[in-house]
DNA sequence: CGGAAAATTGAGTACTCTCAACCAGCGTGG
DNA sequence: CCACGCTGGTTGAGAGTACTCAATTTTCCG
């Protein structure tokens, strides 16, 4: 478990690690096996990463996109008072930054949720497979696109729904996601968020997302302890979370 | 004022009715003289639409994209209780629903402040051309981009901010991005919201949103009447507003 | 000029926050 | 092996920002 990427990772091909990300961009945009094998061939620089490791920082340059290839990502921008919101939240499996590619500097901070694997492709790189692959820019674009729909879902979230939906609201969206990926196992997944990064992307306080938390249990909608979420009653969990996954514009 | 496309638009060649739109793509990526030709030659329809009116609905096909020659728009989604959450504010010159071009479905709704002028573009059209000349596709690519970094920073704004800053805030993006249009006198811009949809845009009350803007009009950072906004202190606004333009990633 | 929409005001309420203390799990080190 | 300390989770009590309801005034258009 401690070992870097002097052991597993250096092992497991790249193919391996990058089969997820290939495999979802299937789904938005034809590629043929010459886009596979260019995606494959990338430019990239495998790291890991500790908890809460800052892979890009406001207002710093952006040089690098990074790819999740193990562990969860989170993004977050500060405010005046010192407050901090969490803007999304990402699974093994996706770019975390991937909306920077035409950004110079980095518009809000990207962590790591826990300790990560991560693919640090050069933007130049990526930019260069999509000016000439159609298709690979097609599906990047649509990466860009969904992360902004997720965006949008959670204006409304943090705007007009209360403590109980709003975090009904977050924990469907997240297991729905896992189990797009094929990350969950009877309606469970891994959950590494903490109670304080629960409030932080709900626009909560940790206290009153502690409470809220508690009547979910309560009232049999989801078990969640130890990094590990289970949905109980999927049905009224979504119900009471005002769930709707046509946001996430899963095809397939 | 009342005439539709009979009169004045219809005089009005479309070089003159795309050239905001040219213009600002021309920052953000190099468009050669034959890629402007294409984009004004793209086939479009000019149509008029008036207060409130809907460009598309949440769950309905989107077919067409909508590019706003004269007025404002606003996106929009509704949550189970009916509250209403307005996710964007548009300007004219600015395409109200560029997400949705690899989009099947809308996943929110998307609406006319007041009467507007718009260009409804087949998607098809757009797609197409960006198929076939990169810059305009990267062009395509950063207004999706730019929107998906105004949605991230509301949602700091309704999740981590207090009344008074968060509608401080809205104004300063709102006057900031008039400025980088050119639609500014003095400070001074058109403002077509009412305080509904402030409140609406901010997650706050009507009610509430009202005595803000008092306070705002009182401390006298701002005079606001009759769709007319003007800033009369912005250093001490945006300091409340907690506001700094770089998430709007104006180049130039 | 009339009616509807928007803005404004008042009073009472409540959801969520703040502050502060306490508990539990777990990795570290003596 | 167990004490220690840290982080994360839990609980209690009191306060406050923003909400609700409802009435009234003003503005905007036709």
């Amino acid at each position: 478990m401690k070992s870097g990427w002097g052991t597993e990772v250096a092992v497991l091909s790249y193919q391996l690690l990058f089969a997820p990300l290939i495999k979802r961009w299937e789904r938005y945009s034809p590629l043929s096996d010459d886009d596979k094998q260019a995606v494959l061939a990338l430019s990239c620089q495998p790291r890991s990463f500790g908890r809460d490791a800052y892979l890009v920082r406001d207002g710093e340059p952006a040089v690098n996109c990074h790819l999740l290839l193990t562990g969860h990502g989170f993004r977050q921008k500060l405010v005046k008072s010192g407050a901090r919101q969490i803007i999304s939240i990402h699974l093994p499996g996706e770019f975390v930054d991937l909306q920077n590619l035409f950004f110079d500097v980095g518009d809000h901070n990207v962590q790591c949720c826990n300790r990560s694997d991560v693919a640090v492709i050069p933007k130049a790189a990526l930019i260069q497979i999509a000016a000439e692959r159609p298709s690979v820019a097609r599906a990047m674009w649509l990466d860009t696109l969904i992360d902004a729909s997720i965006s949008r879902e959670w204006v409304v979230n943090v705007g007009r729904r209360d403590a109980k939906t709003r975090i009904a609201h977050l924990l469907c969206e997240l297991v729905t996601r896992a189990r797009n990926a094929g990350q969950t196992r009877n309606d469970s997944c891994e959950f590494p968020m903490t109670q304080e990064q629960i409030a932080d992307a709900t626009g909560l306080t940790p206290v009153h997302t502690n409470r809220t938390l508690q009547t979910l249990r309560r009232d049999g909608l989801i078990s969640l302890s130890s990094s590990k979420l289970t949905v109980l009653d999927w049905e009224r969990l979504s119900e009471h979370g005002d769930f709707s996954e046509r946001y996430l514009h899963h095809a397939g």
